[in-house]
DNA sequence: ATTTGACCCTGCATGC
DNA sequence: TGCATGCAGGGTCAAA
């Protein structure tokens, strides 16, 4: 489930539950995520505390100040973890994997049936990790713009939705919201993104922001019932324009639309309305 | 240097 | 019903 918008969403849902709040007890049930639960985890956390839950592309990092010192949880939710707050005593269910209590008696619950995500605890801030060191602009930030991605593009033969999915350009443009950005703004998948010009760059760029402002706000709606545990990530309810929807017709211009594969990922595209 | 492809892992839908 | 196949929201790494 987690795109960028998912993230944040994730990030609004439990902040209130975990900053400044001790934690208590961990409980790891299984350590080989994408990177393996360290051996020091548990005794790293207890007794911390949390402080101001932050994002950085599609990380969570979650600082810790303890007498120990100080340090930060960074957590990636990978293409199928999930974060939810739960209460003691609810019990686990099958792949979650990873609890954080409070003092307060709410669980922080990471579930991941995949487990391509993970979650790491660093020395210091976290900005360091080399994880972090070389990702590009967070989409919704003015760093990130028709001109920034025209003057990464120059030369670069590969294609415009694995460009645009290249953390090095710009972070959180997942598969759905690549796909859907490009729709927007009226660019084929396949084009090579050094053929693009920087007026077309600039309206993909201003597509990228809309869509994701878009299903952060429809994120939001998840937020009520987040507690309780209930409740798929509401903006799955947006229509989409692509994404999924291989062979029905164009919402604009009615021609059916067309699912091709690039860099290995599955790219819907109206063959129509994209050039 | 850029770009492509294999791989990490489980669950689900589909078709035989 | 069982089994094989393909596909899934992400990211890393090695090889071409």
């Amino acid at each position: 489930m987690p795109e960028l918008p998912e993230v944040e969403t994730t990030r609004l849902g439990i902040a209130p539950y975990v900053e400044g709040r001790e934690i208590v007890e961990v409980r790891v049930r299984n350590r080989r995520l994408r990177v393996p639960v360290p051996e020091d985890f548990e005794q790293r956390l207890i007794g911390a505390r949390v402080g101001c839950v932050t994002r950085r592309a599609k990380y969570l990092r979650l600082p810790l100040a303890s007498s120990e010192g100080e340090g930060t949880l960074l957590w990636h939710l990978g293409m199928s973890g999930s974060l939810r707050i739960a209460r003691v005593g609810d019990l686990p269910k099958k792949h979650d994997y990873v609890d954080l209590v409070t003092g307060e008696g709410f669980v922080l619950r990471y579930h991941d049936p995949r487990r391509f995500g993970f979650v790491d605890w660093q020395q210091g801030d976290g900005t360091e990790d080399t994880r972090l060191a070389h990702l590009g602009p967070e989409p919704l930030s003015e760093a990130f713009d028709g001109a920034w991605l025209y003057r990464l593009s120059l030369g670069k033969r590969m294609a415009v939705k694995p460009f645009l999915m290249d953390n090095r350009v710009v972070v959180g443009a997942g598969n759905i919201y690549a796909a859907e950005a490009l729709f927007l703004a009226g660019i084929d998948p396949r084009r090579a993104a050094g053929r693009i010009s920087k007026a077309r760059f600039d309206r993909l760029a201003l597509a990228v922001k809309d869509v994701l402002a878009a299903a952060i706000t429809q994120g939001g709606t998840t937020l009520r019932d987040f507690v309780s545990g209930q409740g798929e990530p509401g903006y799955f309810a947006q229509k989409l324009n692509v994404y999924g929807r291989q062979g029905e017709p164009c919402r604009r211009c009615g021609q059916p639309l067309k699912r091709i594969v690039l860099g290995q990922r599955a790219s819907v595209f109206c063959p129509g309305c994209q050039r």
